[in-house]
DNA sequence: GTCTATAGAGTGATAGAC
DNA sequence: GTCTATCACTCTATAGAC
């Protein structure tokens, strides 16, 4: 499958990078502006593309937010869970550790741009349909690891709290917690907000320890 | 100061009803659809009024998206605190009474919109400098009353949980669990959002409790 | 796969008569 | 205060040469 010889149709260059930074751009242009305030012409100039280009690898601009939402589902483990999980080895520090690189985000940006997901989910969920599955499907992932984590944390959370839902209660706090700081243009709403969590989960090991002792 | 005589000059006729048409129109579409995805046209022809009508009570789209949460800040008292304060005389349960108005909502519209204010603080707020001051401004106000709640709480509270801090909290649920159960289309990431924050609510009762006994 | 050129509809906003 | 008409621009998307 050598493509150097006889293939004188659609000679693919380096089609990937093309392809590579208008994702890249317009995902920069989601995140700073919205999707619906950032044209067409807005990515094309960022990503240094001709519209034809574009048009070529996504068939709208509808399907160059799929395919954001997408490149965001792959980022997940490499960019966040790996680099937490190598940071941190107990399982219920993981979870803050997490939180704080979302906190080292926000503060490198002045509080400016807030969550990727949480931005999109509520500017499209009602109206790009397909976008809201991805975004759903984001969401599932994320807590689908914080979830594995809190598993992992045994018997330092009383038996009977259920981890998946807490691992969904993680990503309200953070969501939440995001909203405030960008609304503010400040870190202390996040900062408050996951002390907030924290708090809750202290109360959790405090029982799980008093329940441990009961029970020998 | 009666009009009807010689004021030959810009009879209102009813003046506040055009301009009333138009904040309901824009905070309808705007909740439905986004600031940016509404076209200035189609909260026109929402609000049965032509372009020069409009540019006479609001010099831009931006400054008609001002008059909207100014129009929300208005409303917050009598639509959403003056019937949960009717509805609920305890002061902890209030909150969670304001919880369920939102929950009504939610579930009425099928979960496809929610918080009118939240959906505008991730969309605006780094580009929209004055529309997002009056964001701040609505979270500001619905955290002070919630803190006056919590305050009420008195005893119910442990002396050291700062009643401010909590009522930030209580908004960062709120909105984190919108924002999933908009993003899913389904109640229940709300529901489970609320249910969390309730554990959290009952285990800092616990502590006053267990502070009170103590103490005498 | 990438380019240019452009279609065709829609955008926010304004002017000026009434 | 409301109306019509319209400007000047931007938008998403496509056609067709290379």
């Amino acid at each position: 499958m050598r493509r150097s010889d006889s293939d004188n149709s659609a000679a693919p260059a380096d089609a990937a990078s093309t392809r590579e930074k208008l994702l890249e751009a317009a995902a920069r242009l989601f995140l700073e502006r919205g999707y619906a305030a950032t044209g067409v012409s807005a990515v094309l100039a960022e990503a240094g593309v001709r519209s034809g280009s574009m048009y070529y690898f996504f068939k709208s601009k509808d399907d160059l937010l799929v395919g954001v939402l997408d490149r965001y589902l792959e980022l997940l483990r490499p960019v966040l869970i790996e680099p937490v999980e190598a940071a941190t080895a107990d399982p219920i520090d993981r979870v803050f550790t997490l939180l704080a690189f979302y906190r080292h985000f926000l503060v490198s940006t002045n509080c400016r741009l807030g969550c990727p997901i949480g931005n999109l989910a509520l500017e499209i969920s009602d109206t790009h349909e397909e976008a809201r599955q991805k975004v759903v499907q984001n969401f599932e992932n994320w807590c689908a690891v914080v979830a594995g984590w809190l598993v992992d944390a045994g018997e330092r959370l009383p038996a009977s709290c259920d981890r998946g839902a807490l691992s969904r209660y993680v990503l309200t706090v953070m969501e939440g917690g995001q909203m405030q700081a960008k609304a503010q243009k400040r870190i202390e709403p996040y900062d408050a907000s996951i002390a907030g969590l924290r708090d809750h989960f202290n109360r959790l090991e405090a029982e799980a320890r008093a329940e441990k002792e009961r029970n020998g």
